[in-house]
RNA sequence: GCCCCCAUCGUCUAGUGGCCUAGGACGCCAGCCUUUCAAGCUGGAGAUCAGGGGUUCGAAUCCCCUUGAGGGCACCA
């Protein structure tokens, strides 16, 4: 069994390019991409672009960028389906010949009075047939009209069609409850239907796995399978992802589209984590893969059922275990363009590497995001720290003690000889002692005087990292602001 | 309205008849570490396994009903 799926494993990931690709489209890409290669077969990419009317610019573009993003790589295409009418329209043909399908002459308006009917009437919206069974004559007739016709499959009135879905099981859906679907629009576009089992025949697919809300078309799929002769694949229908609010994930749920991620400082490596683990799980505890594990272990019988609610927080999480496991140089080559891009326009570029090299691993545990790392560490950047003096109060010391603090420090660290962590240690230490201060309240004093911020990395080390100009200049100003509170 | 699917902590999940007085992770709370923050470590709260019936010596696990949620019902994919 396994050697036989070894070698005929044949996958796709076939998006349309009527938007940018979601979380949900990008996890059907990773499931599918893990199966082909778990199983050593092939992961084919088909852009289905046969809706010109929702075509939206620079989605395909879109699609490939993000698949390259994460290192989902394909091994065939991508196909184009505007490229391929030609196949479409032959199967259709065939349909027609073989008393499979017919030609249907009805109005977008005679459909719309008739569904709107029949939804008040409380019935399933459904063709009604009216061009199945016209006769002779009508055909003539409409047939000189000029009216441009859609192809409609002939779906049988009767009986029941069902198949054994991967994840599922079996699945039942009586023939009665499908409708005569149209496979050929009048642009001479097919529609999903038609293309999607044109092109998963073409092109040998073995396995279709794609999102849930798949699953009540695949009769429809079956049928026409059936109605060619064809051998259907396998299919197996994924657990929708969705919003916070249980709903389908869109654009008020914030970031949706896969290269919101990547621009809020994401990494590859923890999206594809965490992504596989919306919907499928090695056991009861594993939480941290790497791609090569998740190739290894990906199975079809561990993907879940049930619809997953995406947790962002788990995903920030994530993301810093990630952030943090990077080499420091890989960290640094990760974080310049996020600075470049969001560090204010005020700093000069281009930007030290040097002195970004001597930051970067006082900010690489604290941040979850890449973004988030030009915020974290802008006061080393700044020429002129903004805050508010009262910081300096926070602990609770009172100005006439700050001030002394201040003064007395800056008068020693004037004369300090090497710049150091551990020389500034060994000034700073023993004069909080001195001055009776607790060390926690002592170095908060400093820390917003050289950094503006009540929390920031380790002191001693960001004022090595500032360096002695720096840090001498921010305390002096501090001095000054300090006496506004006096 | 009709059809299909699903149902374990707030969220992601483990669990396939006895190992479950239900395990892990995120988040939350507390403690430790500590100059703040973060990280790390330790501990805690948090699920009468949607509800109700069966089957069985025994059910989160099997069956039925109810409820709830999701998806589909286009010349969209």
């Amino acid at each position: 069994m396994e050697s036989a799926l070894k070698t005929s494993v044949r996958v796709r990931f076939a998006p349309s390019p009527t938007g940018y690709p979601h979380l949900g489209n990008i996890r059907t890409a990773l499931f599918n991409w893990l199966f082909a290669r778990h199983h050593g077969g092939k992961f084919i990419l088909r852009i289905e672009d046969t809706d010109i009317t929702r075509k939206v610019e620079g989605a395909e573009g879109v699609i490939l960028d993000s698949l390259r993003w994460l290192g989902l790589d394909w091994d065939e295409g991508p196909y184009f389906q505007s490229q391929r009418l030609h196949y479409y329209h032959e199967v259709a043909n065939r349909l027609l010949k073989e008393d499979y399908a017919y030609l249907c002459y009805c109005s977008t308006e005679r459909l719309a009075v008739m569904r709107r009917e029949q939804m008040r009437r409380k019935q399933p919206p459904k063709y009604d047939g009216h061009c199945r069974y016209l006769t002779q004559q009508e055909k003539l007739q409409l047939e000189a009209s000029g009216i441009i016709p859609v192809v409609r499959f002939k779906m049988p009135l009767q009986g029941e069609t069902t198949f054994h879905d991967l994840i599922r099981g079996q699945v039942t859906f009586k023939n009665s409850t499908l409708d005569d679907l149209v496979l050929l629009k009048s642009d001479g576009y097919p529609t999903y239907h038609l293309a999607n089992i044109v092109d998963d025949h073409l092109m040998a697919i073995s396995h279709v796995l794609r999102a849930d809300e798949w699953l009540s078309s695949t009769p429809r799929h079956i049928v026409l399978y059936q109605a060619l002769n064809w051998q259907p694949p396998r299919f197996a229908h994924l657990p929708m992802i969705l919003g916070p609010d249980r709903a389908k994930l869109s654009k008020r749920h914030g970031a949706t589209t896969i290269v919101d991620y990547k621009e809020q400082g994401y990494l590859p490596q923890a999206m594809i984590n965490f992504l596989a683990l919306l919907g499928w799980s090695l056991d009861d505890r594993t939480e941290l893969l790497s791609r090569e594990e998740l190739i290894k272990h990906f199975s079809l019988e561990r993907v879940s059922k049930t619809a997953a609610i995406f947790n962002k927080r788990k995903l920030e999480w994530m993301n810093g275990v990630y952030l943090r496991q990077l080499r420091p140089e890989e960290f640094i080559q990760q974080a310049i363009p996020f600075l470049d891009r969001h560090l204010p326009a005020s700093v000069k570029r281009p930007l030290c590497s040097n002195y970004i090299r001597q930051i970067m691993p006082l900010l690489q545990e604290r941040a979850k995001t890449l973004a988030e790392i030009p915020q974290l560490g802008s006061f080393f950047f700044l020429d002129e720290l903004q805050y508010d003096p009262s910081l300096f109060l926070s602990s609770g010391l009172d100005a006439k003690t700050a001030t002394q603090a201040i003064e007395i420090a800056l008068r020693r660290l004037k004369i300090a000889g090497v710049w150091d962590a551990n020389s500034l240690e060994g000034i700073l230490r023993p004069l909080a002692a001195e001055l009776n201060l607790s060390a926690g309240k002592f170095f908060g004093l400093l820390r917003v005087a050289t950094t503006g911020c009540t929390a920031a990395p380790p002191l001693f080390q960001t004022m090595a990292v500032l360096g002695k100009e720096r840090c001498l200049k921010r305390l002096t100003t501090a001095l000054q602001r300090i006496l506004t509170l006096l």
